[in-house]
DNA sequence: AGAATAGTGTCTGTGAGACACTATGGC
DNA sequence: GCCATAGTGTCTCACAGACACTATTCT
């Protein structure tokens, strides 16, 4: 059918939209180029897929290194192939989502200039694809809050009801009632784990401590709005 | 960052996952390899991503050519990137899925021996991690049945209702109230348009036909039994 | 006490499923 | 007429949203 030699060469990288909650916005991790193409521009992280690896495990160490962190919420996104998407040579890029907590401050990236947390609202045109594939993971991760628990993957390990609120009321861009939103979460199986302590964080009543559940879908789904 | 020469060389194919239904089973469309390396066993439809040609590009070019047909529906599933996938050198399979009407028959590929509609239940061992790409593809699409109207891509340009509720039997293995499913498809904004004809292909009074609407999502979503 | 936040109870509207019933064809 | 399938009406239950109300802390 084909052999080595016959195939047309490509470069494949892994390109991560990584997303967090501070400030009161969604926020993504961008590094700015520090070389061309490109050089200057915001960027999302990434990096090429070595040979012996798989792409997978590329995606999860180019996350690991950008953020200093592993274990967060890793999944694909979508493949980008376009001809002229890299100016230079015919790259075919692999795009992860991954969904982070509120981490300290992004560690430089070896090869970047610099790194930081952007409010998705307020970037404007990334290099190469990028502002087309920060968009798909925004999109994307607006509508997994919906029907699986991954807005926990926002908080940190343990964190109140209200707290996690926030971060659908963020990312979403809504209100929402605290009373329906709690009677919810706390009623879908598997969401929420009590841990039995409470926290006076802001004031008022203490409110309970949780931690994720470990329900991979939500019955029933979280509505928008 | 980096330059031509640096980087490892990759090759980048296209797979493709091209179901319909038929003879009362979702089929998935399979051909039989003719060489080595797995000659002999079943695969998925696929090939070489060209180099100036887009990823779409490439998936959409080899869909019209083992079925005959351009248009279907088709998107992008995932892609599958482990080192030793292909045991002659490192390919990246970009995986699409395709949902299509009841087809003639499939026209023999330019480099397959023979192409055939497999029921998804029959399927065994396929080459590569063929697989797994194929479970993947027939879990997408149920899930998209239910939210989407894409049920409609499994029938042709007009239907009954009842055509297409058996689409969504076949594809969720669940029966359906034919009462209740005809009041939700016909009730949902954008998901079918009637073209004021009928037709008694099954004795009983005439059903009417429809063509598929233009909404590209439910509201509400169908649920599955 | 008063303010603030946490959490519960209750009402009401909407929609899904069950299923009786009507409509329209072939035989 | 009978049978088969198409399509509508209606009942009931469950759940989402609105919001009154209670609970527990801090100042």
């Amino acid at each position: 059918m084909y052999s080595p030699g016959d195939f047309p060469p490509f470069a494949v990288t892994v390109d991560l939209v990584v997303l967090t909650v501070r400030s009161d916005a969604l926020c993504a991790l961008l590094v700015r180029r520090g070389e061309a193409p490109f050089r200057g521009r915001w960027a999302l992280p990434g990096g090429f897929v070595r040979i012996a690896e798989s792409v997978d495990d590329a995606a999860a160490r180019e996350l690991a290194e950008e953020t200093g962190v592993s274990g967060l919420h890793l999944e694909q996104l979508g493949t980008y192939g376009e001809p002229r998407r890299d100016p230079r040579m015919r790259v075919v890029s692999v795009a992860y989502l991954a969904l982070a907590p509120d981490l300290p401050v992004p560690v430089a990236g070896t090869d970047a200039a610099a790194a930081s947390w952007v409010p998705v609202s307020e970037v404007s045109s990334l290099a190469f694809d990028h502002s087309v594939i920060l968009g798909d993971g925004v999109e994307r991760a607006r509508a997994k809050l919906e029907y699986t628990p991954l807005g926990t993957a926002f908080c940190g390990r343990e964190f109140t009801v209200a707290e996690l609120r926030r971060v659908y009321e963020i990312v979403w861009g809504v209100s929402l009632d605290p009373r329906n939103f709690h009677r919810k979460v706390t009623g879908a199986e598997g969401f929420l784990t009590a841990t039995g302590q409470t926290t006076a964080r802001d004031g008022g009543r203490p409110a309970a401590l949780y931690r994720r559940g470990d329900a991979a879908v939500l019955h029933p789904p979280l509505v928008r709005g």
